[in-house]
DNA sequence: TAATTTATTTTGACATTGTCAAAAATTAGG
DNA sequence: CCTAATTTTTGACAATGTCAAAATAAATTA
């Protein structure tokens, strides 16, 4: 059961109607952007400014309550699943989104042999391609 | 030895100082956005337009003569080495990328079993860091 | 090599996705 | 309920691209 003001309180978060909207949003539909999740709040609460929408995504995020994506080409995406290592599944097309689990094992290519000094800490990893409608629309 | 004019004939390609500067610029540094690509190649040149770099930059894409990266809250970058499949390591800090051949083996990670009916034609992976020199800032 | 055709570069406007700062409004706490 | 702290709104602005039409330059042909 999904309780996203428990979440807000947990992380010290004043609740507002505009983050519980948001991260509603987020939840129900992941891989949302922020114009997209913008519009969905606003059906729902009536109104919401595109900065409040920013906002809330920037805090969430550095809360560690969302994740922020940003494949190329494409505006910001947010999703819920956070805390494991998944991997993303790109259209190029229409950039739909989909999780993917990791094939090689876990925590996959995740040792690159930290060359040149650099001090690694994610290893993102995009799945390029076109999904099954897209597919069908380009074969006409 | 590079022969720039020889690389744009080969692709049937019209040969114009814009092309020529463009291209030598992303050869000799690699991971240039299109705003560095422009200073540099004013400096050479004269002049040119920022609409021209990015006509170049695409028609230099379209073609396979480079290839454009686009991390995440950096402006697209662009390089030379194509036709291989490594990978990259950025700089959450400063955006400095470097080339990493794959950890995994050849084509790693890209057999994701093909889920949900997509077609993937390409596995992008980038590391995230922190290079030596902003290691350095930020223990400061 | 001059003329013509084709392709490129420039010019200038515009779109999208974000960010910044100050004022107004709301939430949490006493 | 009142106050202090935080959020949301408002409005301007920045970066990175894209689009279309006019001007220019390159390639081709005679």
């Amino acid at each position: 059961m999904y309780d996203p003001e428990a979440i807000l309180r947990e992380h010290g978060l004043p609740i507002t109607a505009q983050r519980l909207a948001v991260l509603r949003e987020v939840s129900h539909h992941p891989h949302a952007t922020a114009d997209v999740i913008a519009q969905s709040v606003r059906r729902k609460l009536g109104s919401i400014t595109r900065q409040s929408v920013y906002n809330v995504l920037t805090v969430l995020t550095e809360k560690g309550i969302i994740r922020r994506i940003q494949p190329a080409e494409s505006a910001a995406r947010y999703e819920d699943r956070v805390g494991d290592n998944h991997h993303h599944l790109v259209c190029r097309q229409c950039g739909h989104t989909e999780d993917v689990n990791c094939a090689v094992g876990h925590a996959p290519c995740l040792h690159a042999h930290s060359p040149l000094g650099f001090k690694i800490d994610e290893a993102e990893v995009i799945y390029w391609g076109l999904c099954p409608r897209c597919q069908k629309k380009h074969s006409k």
